[in-house]
DNA sequence: ACCACCGAGTGATCCAGATCATATGAAATT
DNA sequence: AATTTCATATGATCTGGATCACTCGGTGGT
């Protein structure tokens, strides 16, 4: 089956700039949800990009604790294995989907070759860099309300967001348990300060 | 005054694969405690790296919180912001000390002509995502002991971490308020499962 | 069609951390 | 030398979130 490039160039930039010695050695695979792409402290033999589904990047530690580093629905995910010698995370499919598999070493050889790839990639990794940092900041806020706050004025577009996961994954993404999550969010809209309409919430008040 | 590029390139494996080009282009520059050298909103200008002393990266948000970003003594800061139309934090000495300064279209010249050079700074990238993504883990914990207890184990050698700020500061970078951070290590101290030399942080038990 | 599972949502209780207050000693400022 | 400032440290109190417990409704599997 044939890789669509053109509607993935077109949605993702970064893909514009592949090389086409690197487009010739992806390949295609399914993923059902459960399933384990990579685990915590193996080699990592190439990288993933989501198509469709989705996958969590996600530590274990030694004290049970399961944390998301990183889900990903669309796009690069586990982008910093690329120069680690081997995985810190576990690479997990929480829904049944497409990723496409490039080849470590050919990514490597198409970073160095290819300067326009180069600089995206850059890019990209500065994106995602800025990401967590935001993150850091909004897991500092110490109350649930700060922290939803947070994530509706910095994800999404200044107004709104949508919320692209169950109300449980995204509070274990803010740092919160599912009740505190639910209990912040309904004092929110009792005070008039949310919108709440399906998965859209709104920042209104302020 | 010339820059001991020799010493640099030692410590700094990045600032060894540095073009001559953007070698001959960098200033050095002194900084005092609490100067700002630049502001959220503003056009990034340059790429810093700290010599001396220590910046900080902190995000002022909407409802008065600041958050540190990035703190750092010795290396790069702000790295995403090249990829950025503008700052999304403030750049603040935090003491006094010396910074480099790279200017960003030398940078940027540097990054696409020089292949190792680029390498370097993907590999740099990279650390710091995981870093970030690690302290995101760090401040999921919910408990003062478990962010403690992540700390010295993910950053510092696996035994124990010497902790390079003050306890207030390191105390905001944890999420916490200083008072939880003090008795928190107490209670740690008190159990056996940290020892504590100065800034040396030990874990003991688990 | 049935059952097991899971997310949504709420109540009760408890505890950890935020907040406020205050003391002390060291360092920086005057 | 005197004064201000700040980090360290601890106590008292309060509150927000964790934890436990439960209901309800949808969905996927058998």
């Amino acid at each position: 089956m044939m890789i669509d490039w053109s509607r993935l160039s077109r949605d993702y930039p970064i893909l514009d700039g592949l090389p086409a010695t690197l487009r010739e050695r992806v390949v295609e695979r399914s993923v059902t949800a459960g399933e384990r792409l990579a685990l915590q402290g193996e080699t990592p033999t190439g990288m993933y990009f989501v198509l469709a589904g989705e996958v969590r990047l996600l530590r274990r530690s030694s004290s049970g604790r399961e944390t998301v580093m990183q889900r990903v629905q669309e796009g690069f995910v586990a982008e910093a294995s690329l120069d680690a010698p081997c995985y810190h995370c576990d690479l997990i499919a929480g829904a049944s989907g497409k990723v496409l598999v490039f080849p470590r070493c050919d990514f490597e050889a198409a970073l160095t070759e290819s300067r326009e790839f180069n600089q995206a990639w850059i890019v990209h990794l500065s994106g995602e860099l800025r990401r967590a940092r935001s993150r850091n900041e909004r897991l500092a806020c110490p109350t649930a309300a700060e922290r939803i706050r947070h994530a509706i004025l910095t994800e999404g577009d200044g107004r709104g967001l949508v919320v692209g996961s169950t109300r449980k994954e995204w509070a274990a993404e803010l740092g919160l348990t599912h009740e505190a999550l639910y209990r912040a969010l309904r004092r929110l809209r009792e005070t008039g300060a949310i919108h709440e309409d399906g998965g859209w919430i709104e920042w209104l008040a302020d």
